[in-house]
DNA sequence: TATGTCATGTAACTGGTTACATGATTGC
DNA sequence: GCAATCATGTAACCAGTTACATGACATA
């Protein structure tokens, strides 16, 4: 693939899960043809640059996908602004569960669509692909539950 | 506050939803007391600096509370992982799950008992610390829910 | 000929962590 | 006196985005 394929694959099919952007992508391609993972693809006849993993590429990308799993620091500015929603009033707090109700109820039905396609396809790798869909799934599906019942919260505060 | 309890706070309060490092906190309590949003609290007896909220500091806080959130590009490892699960095999696969399914109910566990104390808290914010307790509970069971499904996925793979 | 998409890349900047240096205070 | 914890800060580094510069190629 070539660097601007790679983007494309990432935000089209992992777009739910991963993102990387063109400063990260074309360094990288570069370094990992320097150090022998990748190489240029010389089709003949298509210009530029496509690559392909070489076979210790491929090799080096199962031990990465082994390596433990860094655990990033949580950052979620919706539970963020909840927590001071004393501050803010219940108004804007139950705007803002609004927000990601909404957000949650269009993420679903991408993912259900998704997830009708994936299952249908009789590629070897498709059941591992339903994996990741699915997580998308319940964890839109809780969203959506934690937004119906903290609108029931919001709504018993007095104030 | 000083720095180090604002730390303190982020980290045991606030610690399954947001995070802060000294690095960050330090510098910021400086810029802050610049712009004459935060001021040394002068208790006289207490050496060093603790700060508090000016009044323009409070009111630039719930400005910042009410803007439009950022959403960040996602970065989910474990489903990365299992996107290419097809390279890793599928007992690889299911250990990544378990532990993924591990993490989810320690969390639960740990938020339940959170939500214990939050709801028999008499404090008027109470209730909005109740909604993000609450956003992760329903998180975790997610999660634990998909791990349960992503296993049964998982077996019927005949590779 | 102009416009849009494909395509490659770099530089500046931002947000953030980590590691380190330093020292005060407290409890054993 | 010593260890642990409280406490403040800085410097180096890292990951990543954004904005920009550039140009090929197709098509209306």
């Amino acid at each position: 693939m070539s660097g601007y394929a790679v983007r494309q694959a990432i935000t089209e099919t992992l777009g739910h899960f991963w993102s990387e952007s063109f400063g990260q992508i074309y360094p990288a391609l570069a370094r990992l043809e320097e150090e022998g993972l990748i190489r240029r693809a010389g089709d003949g006849q298509t210009s530029g640059s496509t690559f392909c993993l070489t076979t210790t590429g491929r090799r080096h990308l199962v031990n990465l996908l082994r390596e433990p799993m860094p655990t990033p620091p949580p950052r979620n500015g919706t539970l963020l602004r909840l927590f001071f929603g004393r501050l803010l009033g219940v108004d804007e707090c139950r705007s803002i569960v609004i927000d990601a109700l909404a957000r949650a109820e269009a993420s679903l039905d991408e993912l259900s669509a998704v997830h009708a396609d994936v299952e249908s396809d009789t590629d070897p790798n498709a059941p591992f692909w339903l994996l990741t869909v699915s997580a998308g799934e319940h964890s839109a599906r809780a969203q959506i539950a934690w937004a119906t019942e903290a609108l029931e919260i919001l709504d018993g505060i007095a104030d």
